[in-house]
DNA sequence: TTATAATCATTAGGTTTCAAACGATTAAAA
DNA sequence: TTTTAATCGTTTGAAACCTAATGATTATAA
């Protein structure tokens, strides 16, 4: 499996050109390219090899994760951290609730705002889970050294502040 | 908005270790969760600010970027890029040609392969959108330097081949 | 040739996901 | 105080997405 400026061979790119007859940006192209696919793989390489054994979707995991770090959190925060909407949260909370591995808590301060609490099953879950979750992390970025590791979390850090506006 | 180690103080880090009795992998941890929020960031922006207006969902756009590049591709082919099932294919494939941006054809030497072709209207779409949507990728990476862009995409790749088992 | 196995895409059923609409609550203004 | 506006989370409806089951076609074996 090759990616972008390998499989585009010059030809294409040419195409490319003329086609939109506007000078593009290939080195952006391939960054984002890759960024989606590398993204992608490890999604579905978690969810196949790890969460599917507990039914967990990777952003219902990422938010009982949360949760365990944090004890509890807001629903809106939750969908910052997790990249998706406060009405993704709602549903996943819905599912993650019937399963009895968190539940919901209102501020008695300002009634709007509610918060998700692991409970106790969830937490035996969270805690049995990670480890495995961790090791294939691990199997990911075995091939790259600690340096490099390093420069690409401070890579992918910089686009995400970027995308966030804080820069 | 601070990821990880900057967010993760090392109390919270020593609280991990002590919970799961073994010792993380916190770059591996790092390089994954960043990765995934920078597509998750990535996939928003597109989807937001160019996708939106023309109705495409990212999956919908790169499926008609690649019968754009290569004229007609097997639905196989097309799930490998796009990173989903064959299913999410052929639903996507549904949508795609009730708007008529692109069709299916059986192959006549094995009639269980299909392929996908792009139409006249898919065409005048894919090029109108195109270079609207490289100008966000631009936007992306524009606080990188072209070197860095070059390191973050070969780190990329490097995952990716690796998480496809051919290394 | 005929039966069996393997390989495709699609469908079925269910969860995730989003935008938009909604209801509840709090804050601001008159 | 009463009205208006802003801010929450949830629901709704539709598309995306997955796994598993199905149907159609081709390849292999008997």
């Amino acid at each position: 499996m090759l990616t972008l400026e390998e499989e585009l061979l010059s030809v294409e790119i040419d195409i490319l050109h003329r086609l939109v007859n506007y000078p593009l940006d290939l080195n952006a192209m391939a960054v984002v390219t890759n960024l989606y696919r590398a993204s992608q793989r490890l999604k579905a390489k978690m969810e196949q090899e790890i969460l599917s054994k507990y039914n967990l979707s990777f952003t219902a995991f990422s938010i009982l994760y949360d949760l365990w770090i944090w004890d509890s959190k807001e629903t809106r925060e939750l969908a910052v951290s997790a990249g998706v909407t406060v009405a993704t949260i709602s549903s996943i909370a819905n599912t993650l609730e019937k399963k009895e591995l968190c539940k919901r808590e209102v501020d008695p301060r300002d009634r709007r705002l509610v918060k998700l609490i692991l409970t106790e099953k969830g937490r035996a879950v969270i805690e049995e889970l990670y480890p495995k979750f961790n090791k294939g992390e691990k199997e990911i970025v075995e091939g790259l050294s600690e340096e490099e590791q390093k420069v690409l979390t401070r890579l992918l850090r910089r686009l995400i502040r970027k995308m966030e506006g804080n820069e």
